[in-house]
DNA sequence: CCTAATCTAGAATGAGATTCTAGTAAAACG
DNA sequence: CGTTTTACTAGAATCTCATTCTAGATTAGG
């Protein structure tokens, strides 16, 4: 993850991102559950002392690939919005957005969509609880002008997000567990349309 | 589960609620990683033999926990709609009745927002398709002739689900997560507002 | 009664996560 | 350059459970 205190190798990058990229090869095909240690050693042709030197436990490996994926996802949107100037296109574009990037990479979405309820390590609770955070504050200043101007409710804050994002994560985890016919991208309009009725004001 | 074939003796479903009502309880304390069997024999004062009689494995436990939680829940909801007279009634119940089993069953309603992506066994896999089959049956032919009134939006199936609940099941894992302030019931309002908001025709 | 089925018990097994010890290689420092 | 420190690799040994197995107890049916 980004922030190591220590210097890190020129070899080192590399061993960590093959760590992570043989995890998540073996948690889609096997289930996270199911995969074990010795299944990421084999694929990634680390050893298990090395594993364990840089993720520090099973779980650790995990929360190193759910803290890249949820970097990426966060990333992606966060440049899209700036190109935004209303709330509509905004709110749309939260949406929108993140059906394509599911469909893009369906895998990671998919682990990121499972594995909120991981036991995940103290260290990477706190970089998660410091992401989202950085995240939120960056979303939310975006989007307050508009409350400001009453184009967009005025909510708790709390309950943006699940309202806005709520409904199009949980049709794409039926989704990508099979269960929904129509992916994501065929139906994004619909929960686009019902994200912006849920926020905008009427005047 | 209510469909066992073979006869079920006397004292045997008080064993196999004890051994349900103390797994969930270690759920809670530990989470369902860290808790092992040995811990589920102590708490219920069931013998390894036979938990393992009755439930075939430690996520069998977990899918009895969760079946049985979750038809609470359904049987709950469908008895009260039955009551309502109107769309808007309808969405708003489905809402604000969550929110208040929520806030009447914590531990179990935790549990079943966390482990819905435990690799349940096959048995408890198809009995819980059924059981959701069932439901949505019957809560959608409740909705169905205020589709067709044109109370509501006609929208793909597999949508509204996640269109009317997925909100506010979000803000409610937040919520028993620690990550927001306000109580469902305080909320369920606004929740309720947004659903209705998303589903409502204008004419 | 008796006998077949259900149920209880807990010791034995086995899979697999984690720890430990020993070493290799790269950087830091003089 | 040595040398010393620190990052890193390796894999055998350990230890924690989930699960299996065998034996016996209890109950229902005939």
């Amino acid at each position: 993850m980004g922030s190591r205190k220590t210097v890190m190798r020129a070899g080192t990058r590399a061993r960590r991102q093959s760590i992570l990229s043989a995890a998540l090869d073996c948690f889609t095909r096997f289930g996270l559950a199911s995969t074990t240690v010795e299944d990421i050693c084999r694929e990634s042709g680390a050893s298990i002392g090395s594993l364990y030197h840089h993720f520090g436990s099973k779980e650790g490996v995990a929360s190193g690939v759910f803290i890249d994926g949820i970097q990426r996802l966060n990333a992606d949107l966060v440049k899209k919005l700036k190109r935004r100037k209303s709330a509509e296109a905004g709110v749309r574009l939260v949406v929108t957005q993140y059906c394509d990037w599911v469909t893009k990479h369906p895998d990671l979405a998919r682990f990121l969509l499972h594995s909120r309820d991981i036991a995940f390590p103290d260290a990477a609770r706190a970089e998660l609880k410091r992401i989202h955070r950085d995240y939120i504050v960056e979303v939310f200043s975006w989007f307050a002008p508009f409350v400001t101007a009453g184009d967009m409710k005025r909510l708790p804050p709390d309950t943006y997000v699940p309202i806005i994002s709520g409904p199009i994560q949980d049709y794409t985890r039926n989704w990508l567990a099979g269960q929904s016919q129509s992916s994501p991208v065929e139906v994004k309009g619909i929960f686009a349309d019902a994200a912006w009725a849920a926020m905008r004001t009427v005047r």
